[in-house]
DNA sequence: TGCAGTGTTGCTTC
DNA sequence: CGAAGCAACACTGC
């Protein structure tokens, strides 16, 4: 699941492989939304919006690549930007792909010489940046819940704005008063729906909730108001460790994020809580069994013992 | 075999 | 208006 780190990892790559490159064409088996309609107006108009995507992206060099959040925004010399979401099982890839026209279906080149790329959860492809260079910038997404779209640069303010984001947790500005401020603008509700909601802080998933809860010590159903400042502190903290330790360790590939060279992250061999449910706790001298509890559509794992 | 589980986001419902 | 629930989708694992 792309959280923070993941998508950090995957604009990194970006910068690091696609800065200069000239996308010549796109090739796509989705519906592309245009973001500065309003909402009402995207069913009816979306599929007539890939023409105009074409056209605001072909030709275009691309310039770098921004996290915001869980978005990706690729900036483009022509001022246009493209606009990515991963959502769950997303991910983008650079390499040499092939058209099978046949079933109009893309694969990795045989004469692709990085392995990583053919890497089994890389054969979803959906939306397809031919690049100058005999190259190509692929998503992959099995579930085809990933957002691909662009917009003129003059409508990116407005974008932001209505996305709400709140602050970025490992830029200098976040200080432990401006976490604290944040939260408390939910004092009713469980610290663990709090941390995923993005517009009290950006770029906090499942993974990176679980792990930070726990290494703070702290229940995933308290609510904000019952929390104490040295847990505040210490939650903090933690919140900053797990997604430097995720970025540390290349992401999460419990699923199926990769790098966009192909190469899975290792951060899922190091979880202390998320989808350990039934093991023991790994805190020192802790006798807990991490257990799961349901929030609506998601689940926490947390252990019964240390988190209070 | 079949169906619950997986989790991000935004829309719908109450 | 806010909270809760569900849809979007496809594969995995029990």
């Amino acid at each position: 699941m792309p959280e923070l780190p993941e998508v950090q990892k995957t604009v990194d790559g970006l910068n690091a492989y696609t800065r200069g490159k000239k996308i010549i064409d796109v090739w796509t088996d989705l519906a592309i939304e245009n973001p500065t309609l309003p909402h009402h107006h995207q069913t009816i108009k979306s599929t007539l919006f890939l023409k105009t995507f074409k056209k605001l992206v072909g030709g275009a060099t691309i310039i770098r690549s921004e996290r915001k959040a869980k978005n990706i925004f690729i900036h483009l010399s022509n001022d246009t930007i493209v606009w990515i979401h991963m959502k769950m099982t997303g991910h983008l890839l650079y390499g040499s792909y092939l058209l099978d026209t046949n079933t109009n279906t893309w694969h990795v080149s045989p004469l692709e010489k990085n392995d990583a790329l053919r890497d089994p959860f890389n054969r979803f492809i959906h939306v397809v940046f031919i690049l100058d260079n005999k190259k190509q910038l692929v998503l992959s997404d099995v579930r085809k819940f990933a957002k691909v779209t662009a917009f003129p640069k003059k409508a990116y303010q407005s974008i932001l704005t209505e996305l709400a984001l709140g602050p970025e947790p490992l830029e200098k500005t976040f200080t432990k008063k401006v976490f604290v401020s944040q939260l408390q603008k939910r004092p009713k509700k469980k610290i663990k729906e709090v941390l995923l909601d993005q517009s009290i802080v950006s770029g906090i998933g499942n993974i990176y909730s679980d792990e930070a809860l726990w290494r703070a010590g702290i229940h995933p159903c308290r609510t904000v108001e019952t929390l104490i400042n040295n847990e505040y502190i210490a939650l903090y903290n933690t919140v900053i460790y797990s997604l430097k330790k995720g970025i540390a360790f290349g992401g999460d590939s419990t699923s199926d994020y990769r790098d966009i060279t192909g190469k899975p992250g290792a951060f899922q061999g190091s979880h202390e809580a998320y989808r350990r449910t039934g093991k023991p706790c790994r805190k020192k001298d802790c006798t807990g069994i991490i257990t799961r509890i349901s929030f609506g559509t998601r689940n926490g794992h947390f252990c019964p013992i240390h988190q209070k």
